[in-house]
DNA sequence: GGAAAATGATCTGTCACTCT
DNA sequence: AGAGTGACAGATCATTTTCC
């Protein structure tokens, strides 16, 4: 399965990223799960027959509808809780908000700012949370608004040229990504074949959701806990109905949140109306990223070099 | 009859082009 | 160079269809 490894190291660690929402919305996320390379495979063949059992072809969060989807997912949160207990496995997810820009400017460079939140992730994940001498191979989701070919022809190519011959990932992205985090290889894959690629996508989707429709949640939870008294029929606005997808959504999280709290693994969701770890050190982290200065938000694209 | 899956429609946001 | 317009893609919602 494991094909001929072309680099000079061998890959101890693997990640999977994905981004939510990376281009719309309110809040937009990125999410990384990491584990050790030695667990790759038992872990896919677990999740191929979970999904399997669910009769879910590719699981996608965007595609959460139904009970059958939501049972995919229910199972797939207790097999990420469950590995993640056990230190085998690591699931962060880095929110931000864009709310402040919504002015729109023009030419405001998201896929610049996406750099910058890699980075972040890459720096807080690989680095800290991981063995030092992790060497890595990073999978990100195929579709996406982010040039990883770019980048790793760059890894590739061990006498790399710093020239602008690529301005979107000037600033050295490239070179920390190989020298200061020890990705040693990037292998753009497709999430139907890669399932722990579908994990990142769910958790980022969960993370997003959670906090964009975190009123309507708690609305949704005083509906569920009062549901034999007929105080709901009066309130018919639009708060007070739930989609269907978003219904489903609502137990998915639930759930979440209760086995979480069940085996205190520091997951918050209503202290920070969304899901929110307060000590990274947690193998689920939820983490929102807040910029120091209101300069220090999304880059804006330089039409010249 | 009810529930789940599939289909179609609408809405939003994005990109590219053109005109001033 | 900037603003405006049109086309395109993705996602969500509602309706229809099918199966148990």
């Amino acid at each position: 399965m494991v094909g001929a490894i072309m680099t000079n190291q061998t890959i101890t660690h693997i990640g999977f990223s994905d981004e939510s929402n990376w281009n719309t919305g309110r809040f937009r996320s990125l999410g990384l799960v990491t584990l050790p390379i030695c667990h790759l495979d038992s872990f896919n063949r677990e999740l191929c027959s979970l999904l399997r059992e669910s009769q879910i072809h590719e699981f996608k969060w965007n595609k959460v509808n139904g009970a059958k989807e939501r049972f995919a997912a229910q199972k797939m949160c207790h097999f990420a809780i469950e590995k993640a207990r056990n230190d085998q496995l690591r699931v962060d997810v880095l929110i931000w908000n864009i709310q402040d820009s919504r002015h729109s400017i023009k030419g405001r460079d998201d896929v610049a700012n996406l750099e910058r939140m890699y980075y972040h992730l890459f720096r807080n994940v690989m680095r800290a949370r991981w063995p030092n001498n992790a060497v890595w191979r990073l999978h990100p989701d195929e579709h996406t608004g982010f040039d990883w070919k770019t980048i790793q022809d760059c890894l590739k190519a061990k006498s790399v040229t710093f020239k602008e011959e690529h301005p979107l990932f000037s600033g050295g992205f490239r070179v920390r990504l190989h020298q200061e985090f020890g990705i040693e290889e990037i292998r753009q894959v497709s999430s139907q074949q890669h399932l722990l690629l579908q994990i990142a996508d769910l958790f980022a989707g969960l993370a997003v959701f959670s906090y964009e429709k975190y009123e309507k949640y708690e609305q949704w939870i005083n509906t569920q806990s009062s549901q034999l008294t007929l105080f709901g029929n009066e309130q018919h606005s639009a708060n007070e109905s739930p989609t269907r997808s978003e219904n489903e959504r609502f137990q998915v999280l639930k759930t979440f949140d209760d086995r979480c709290k069940q085996l205190k693994l520091g997951v918050s969701l209503k202290s920070n109306r969304g899901l929110r770890t307060p000590d990274p050190n947690n193998p689920i982290n939820f983490w929102m990223y807040e910029p120091q200065h209101p300069e220090d938000r999304a880059p804006v694209k330089n039409t010249k070099s």
